[in-house]
DNA sequence: CTCACATCCTGGATGC
DNA sequence: TGCATCCAGGATGTGA
């Protein structure tokens, strides 16, 4: 599924429709996703503004004026699309007219209305592995979902003595601690790859051997830490990976999946000057791994 | 703690 | 063209 990356992608662009708007209308058109929604979600939500739209992990957040948040997992296959009328000037009446030719996985729909104008939020997901939930902002840090996230792999959040505290002893392989929410919260199979890659580290190395003996971290593990920022930035700016799924909420493609070095790539070059090895698939719990033999031997 | 595996779903790619 | 099979960006729960 969308990946931070994606994620924040589709927060970009459904910030300038969501933020400062009204939810005038929510059509609920299912009784459950991955999970059922909360009792009177469609009800709870109509009337209320949202004051802003944020992300925590793969999580979208939008606040709301009465102190709840809207949570938003994309799962696997989610992705929102914007319908306005091209100027910006919808009439209610527009609404009403008929669905897109394959609206079979068009699950919830938002009407909005805000300083933008009137638009039209509208979330598909053939897979339904997404999920929602309208809780507290209180009461956010102690959900289920959010208790014991990990850290932001974004900007200063991510440092390397703070991830040492975290992997000290570990013996899971580094792809399988790299994908666990509780230690870094928002990355992928995508970017796991990618971000071992660049920092030449085997994903069969048990994680634990990043940090030396003192617990600090060693110079692997910053370089980790450095590739990591690295690529989860340089992919947001690209608007994210488009694969099969992710789609942006203008129904543009993100185009990082053309920067990928070793995702997806089996069987072709390494893409580092002088390697000249093949990237390898390999599964690691269940879920395909992607590197460089040679580049990341250790 | 860690792992392998199944599970929730649909759709696209591939092979015969 | 059909049909079967495998695979997929996530997260959780089971049992070993």
């Amino acid at each position: 599924m969308p990946e931070l990356p994606e994620v924040e992608t589709v927060r970009r662009g459904l910030e300038p429709v969501m933020q400062g708007a009204r939810f005038m209308g929510v059509e609920q058109r299912r009784a459950d996703l991955r999970f059922a929604f909360p009792e009177g979600f469609a009800g709870r939500l109509e009337g209320r503004r949202v004051v802003s739209l944020g992300r925590r992990a793969k999580y979208l957040l939008a606040d709301l004026d009465d102190g709840m948040v809207l949570i938003c997992h994309l799962g696997m296959s989610g992705s929102f699309r914007i319908e306005t009328a091209g100027d910006g000037s919808l009439t209610p009446g527009i609404f009403h007219q008929a669905r897109s030719k394959d609206d079979r996985h068009d699950h919830v729909v938002f009407d909005m209305e805000g300083p933008a104008g009137r638009a039209r939020v509208i979330y598909n997901d053939p897979r339904r592995f997404g999920y929602m939930d309208l809780v507290a902002r209180a009461a956010l840090a102690e959900h289920a979902w959010f208790r014991g996230l990990g850290v932001e792999p974004t900007g200063n959040s991510l440092d390397p003595a703070d991830l040492a505290k975290r992997l000290i002893g570990k013996t899971a392989p580094l792809k399988a601690a790299l994908l666990d929410q509780r230690i870094i919260a928002g990355l992928g199979n995508i970017y796991v790859c990618e971000a071992m890659w660049r920092a030449e580290l085997s994903p069969l190395k048990p994680a634990g051997r990043l940090v030396g003996k003192t617990g600090r971290p060693r110079e692997a593990l910053v370089r980790l830490t450095e590739a990591i920022r690295a690529v989860i930035s340089e992919a947001i700016a690209a608007g994210g990976s488009s694969l099969r799924d992710h789609i942006r909420t203008d129904g543009t493609l993100g185009y990082f999946q053309h920067g990928f070095s070793v995702y997806d790539r089996e069987g072709k070059a390494c893409p580092r000057p002088g390697c000249g090895d093949t990237v390898r698939r390999i599964v690691q719990g269940g879920r395909s791994t992607f590197y460089c033999p040679r580049c990341q031997k250790n």
